[in-house]
DNA sequence: ATTTTGTGAGCGAGCGCTCGTTTTTATTGA
DNA sequence: TCAATAAAAACGAGCGCTCGCTCACAAAAT
């Protein structure tokens, strides 16, 4: 599959975004979250489940599984894609599917599963530099969650949608890692407060708000892409929109 | 059905967050949107497929079927809700469902035309007198926005679930309703950017990042409910942080 | 007595899933 | 080098079941 990647120079059509200086690339060539990378994982995690035995027959067979499963379910909805059109749609037969998981539900929570390990193995683990900086901390925070979600965009818009409606075990681990994400945000914000960097009258609600505005990059990346928003150009408005809202009173537009 | 409602006294546990003047209840005392209201103006909408002649009995069962379809699928997904299931838990038989709407895709069309009338019944006719004050006017804005969506809230999160996976016309319907809202807003800034009072370096992004701000009021409901937010209070921290975002520079902290 | 409303077993279609069979691939021996 | 053989992977019709939907009939209301 080819897939065209528009070029960071393309952006001059927004004066008044300028490019960030962490570029999608450079976080891309940080962590490798290519499919094949996320389903080899996979493979290592469910060695159990999947019955076939070549590693670079189980992987190749995977990522069209789950492409494909991507594809179809944010059209339509998980629970809409009958096996039969996934079959068809990926190039495999029923019985085929059925050697790489044992249930419908199953290969949800293979996939949910890959997602929120990709959020612990880049938010997880910030640079140690940064601890002593909230504001450098926010801004890598927003910066980090909007390029791996740009990056894993199929697998965020997917978990968003789809987690709510299966079993237990996918809701939980979806809430909890929400959750998790929202309580680094909290957590920088609150060193900032502490340190007189940022103002907010509740910590909590305002980490509440920020959530969102990095949800809707990937829950609505469509209309993002009709308009010509770049990733870096998205990184940018919510930098500097959150940075804004929380700047303490007088210190206004005073970013390094 | 009883409804318990915390009054607005009960808020004081935040103390960094004072109460909106503009209260819930003087909203909901200016537009009535109660399920009768709503199954009423359903009812008028559908005639012709609702083969129930006597008005009040119509009225009666189709608020029990609304209200148990809004319940069922924010849980589970409408798709995944069957209607035997549907029949049971509204205590109607499959025969008595089919005498309300002719395919379940009809239901799902219904429900999303109420949202959608609700929408350009309360945003739609902003009081005159705002026209003038873009400060004002977005405050309106967000203030009511937040307040229809918290009266009518099982519905809009039915709309925003659901309205993606069904048929052409329903898809349309939604994604026509949310752009004229965010062209709302991007109207009221683009006034007050033009007078000297937001700074928004691209209004059409700006409004686009204030959008998910109103939507995750009536998304993730359950959150704030658990964490005891009031709409008054979420409202203010809402406008507190926009209208900080999009302060001119020097002019920070100078609301009336 | 007549109309209106409600009932729920039954219909064909399509679902997730299985398994006896075929096809493909890898290994072997001369 | 190339059939013979063994191992691995793919196949897809068919199973039991539930789905959306219908309709001959019963009950209730007028």
């Amino acid at each position: 599959m080819v897939v065209k990647v528009a070029s960071v120079q393309d952006a001059a059509r927004f004066p008044g975004l300028p490019l960030h200086p962490r570029t999608l690339k450079a976080f891309q060539s940080e962590f490798d979250l290519s499919p094949e990378a996320l389903c080899t994982r996979m493979l290592q995690r469910h060695r159990d489940t999947i019955r076939t035995q070549k590693p670079h027959v189980a992987v190749a067979r995977l990522v069209r599984i789950v492409q494909t499963t991507l594809a179809l379910s944010n059209r339509k909805g998980f629970h809409s894609m009958s096996l039969r059109h996934l079959a068809t749609a990926s190039g495999l037969s029923m019985g085929a599917l059925y050697t790489y998981f044992d249930s419908k539900d199953t290969l949800l929570l293979m996939i949910l599963g890959e997602v929120s390990g990709a959020v612990s193995a880049t938010l997880g683990s910030p640079p140690a530099a940064l601890s002593e900086d909230p504001g450098k901390r926010l801004r890598w925070l927003l910066e980090t969650h909007v390029y791996l979600t740009e990056t894993m965009q199929p697998w965020f818009q997917f978990a968003y949608m789809e987690a709510k409606a299966f079993p237990k075990e996918g809701r939980e681990k979806a809430r909890r890692s929400e959750l998790a994400t929202e309580a680094l945000i909290a957590d920088a914000l609150a060193d900032g407060v502490r340190r007189g960097r940022f103002s907010a009258a509740n910590v909590e609600l305002t980490a509440s708000l920020i959530k969102p505005l990095l949800q809707d990059w990937y829950v609505k990346r469509g209309k993002y892409r009709r308009r010509g928003v770049l990733p870096e150009q998205y990184v940018e408005a919510v930098t500097t929109f959150v940075e804004n809202a929380i700047l303490p009173r007088g210190q206004h537009g005073t970013r390094p």
